[in-house]
RNA sequence: GGUCCCUUCGUCUAUCGGUUAGGACACCAGAUUUUCAAUCUGGGAAGAGGGGUUCGACUCCCCUAGGGACUGCCA
């Protein structure tokens, strides 16, 4: 028998996020965990993490720092010491024993043969499969041997979860299998785990991936059965890849340390991955405030949404336009370091810094940033300069620019719009149109690499280099 | 096979019985132009199919089709 959840007895909301320590931070992983942030922050309650690690085979020290540089990456921090499930299984067992007790549960010898051709039969009958051991008495017990424990649920009814994210969403306690809730060498499954784990933490709203939602059928059973007030359940949809596929390694990008490397910031992932099944009307561009402000795990979708790494693109540029050039340059610093292509970081770091105002308009990543946006401000001087810039470099354009030369020495305020005057000043002065100066002067200064307006340009690259890159150039074989 | 979930432009979504079905990304065109971007303006683009309910369905119900999850002594 169920009845609809228990109205909180605690007003204040308790998230969670728990994954478990295989891998690295899934993308659609990092998802969940913002949900749970937003829903927490959205309510004035708290966040915690707990690194399910109850498969003692599959868990892994590495796949636990991955979580926790994922999580730290992108700025969902944990309001409460991390809780490892594992060092929880004395308490575990304890309820195990408790269930036990209370005939809630009962002993199970059966030897994976049997289960095999039991789960066979029953499969072929088109009904639940369960073990001979629920009905026996103890008298039949076997002493000295291992034995799981199974959850007794019951076989008529039904359960209903009241789903903040799916609705109301009913199953036949029939259709419900006896669930293993302790291994035959006495640890608890995950089922079971979470159920006390989460009681334990004071947990009120369960947020977690859709892949759950049949999950929470047979917890919910569970609570009932200790008497536990259950919490709220919101099974959210999983992220899948452009193709509509569920995420898979073919797809690429999967763990949220990808994404860093991409050269996307924490604050767009987290804009981005918001959006994802989740809308506030037509507001497209957040900040975190934001979107704490207006989140509502109700107003989540259904349906499973798919990775859109252009609009991902597009919601970046805004917030690298948006982000401190410092900060940007520091970055993207990192990025070329990554690529092997720093030499002397202090000067490359200066010159990104002055540059940034400049640059950051013209990238939506910080890889484009370092590569593309950036490689004419890194160049060292002499310039090699290109067959086209040669070209432009007549004799005519180079006595013109000589004369530009002499009058940019004398120019003081080397600030983007008093450059944009003066080269149009320059133009008219010279009675031609930037057509004539353009090239020629953009040659020089970026020696074939694409770069922004020409003002932008000298700006960028501060009075000195572009002076002398200038000079370098006119000096040059014709 | 069984249980459960899902289905609005190519993509993410708004709509919560009455709208020319709105926005964003992407795309196309134009503007700008000294390169490449960016930016601005405009444009094309959607309710899976079939039944109901209703004066009126994208919105509610049913069926079908198509996706997906689970069906472990994994989590």
């Amino acid at each position: 028998m169920s009845t609809p959840p228990a109205p909180n007895p605690s007003p204040a909301v308790v998230t969670r996020f728990a994954p478990s320590p295989t891998g690295y931070l899934h993308i659609g992983g990092a998802r969940t965990a913002l949900f749970n942030w937003l829903y927490a922050k959205a309510r004035g309650g708290k966040f915690l993490l707990r690194i399910e690690d109850t498969d003692r085979e599959r868990s892994t020290e590495a796949a636990v720092q991955a979580i926790f540089d994922g999580l730290n990456w992108l700025g969902l921090e944990a309001d409460e010491t991390p809780i490892f499930q594992f060092s929880r299984v004395e308490r575990h067992r304890e309820v195990v024993e408790e269930l036990l007790q209370r005939g809630g549960a009962y002993r199970d010898w059966m030897t994976p043969e049997e289960l095999q051709v039991e789960r066979d039969a029953a499969k072929a009958e088109g009904r639940r499969f369960r073990s001979p051991w629920r009905d026996r008495g103890p008298d039949e017990a076997m002493p000295n041997r291992p034995y799981a424990v199974r959850f007794k649920g019951p076989l008529e009814g039904e359960t209903l979860v009241d789903d903040l994210v799916q609705g109301e969403v009913r199953w036949k306690n029939k259709d419900l299998d006896d669930l293993v809730i302790a291994r035959s060498d006495g640890t608890p499954t995950y089922n079971f785990a979470v159920v006390v784990d989460d009681h334990d933490m004071g947990v009120t709203h369960v947020i977690r991936g859709d892949d759950h939602l049949n999950n929470a059928a047979r917890q919910s059973l569970i609570y009932e059965a200790l008497g536990w007030a259950k919490p709220r359940f919101a099974h959210i949809p999983l992220i899948h890849g452009p193709d509509g596929a569920k995420l898979s390694k073919r797809h690429g990008a999967q763990a949220v340390g990808d994404y860093a490397e991409m050269g996307y910031l924490p604050e767009a992932m987290r804009n981005y991955l918001a959006r994802l099944g989740w809308a506030h009307g037509d507001d497209e561009i957040f900040s975190d405030e934001q979107a704490i402000q207006w989140f509502d795990i109700a107003d989540v979708g259904r349906a499973p949404a798919r990775l859109d790494f252009d609009k991902l693109a597009h919601v970046n540029g805004h917030w690298m336009r948006l982000a401190d050039d410092a900060r940007l340059a520091e970055l993207t610093v990192q990025a070329l370091e990554r690529k092997g292509a720093v030499a002397d970081r202090a000067e490359t770091l200066d010159r990104l810094t002055r540059a940034m105002p400049v640059l950051k308009d013209r990238a939506k990543t910080l890889v484009e940033l370092a590569d593309p946006a950036a490689a004419f401000v890194l160049k060292q001087r002499p310039l090699a300069l290109d067959d086209k810039t040669l070209a432009a470099l007549d004799a005519e354009t180079r006595a013109r620019l000589q004369r530009l030369l002499a009058r940019l020495q004398l120019f003081k305020s080397w600030d983007v719009f008093a450059l944009e005057t003066e080269l149009k000043a320059f133009a008219g002065d010279e009675g031609v149109g930037m057509g004539k100066i353009g090239p020629g002067l953009r040659g020089a200064l970026a020696g074939g690499s694409p770069a922004p307006d020409l003002a932008k340009t000298l700006a960028a690259l501060g009075r000195d280099e572009s002076l002398g890159r200038l000079a370098d150039a006119l000096s040059s074989d014709a």
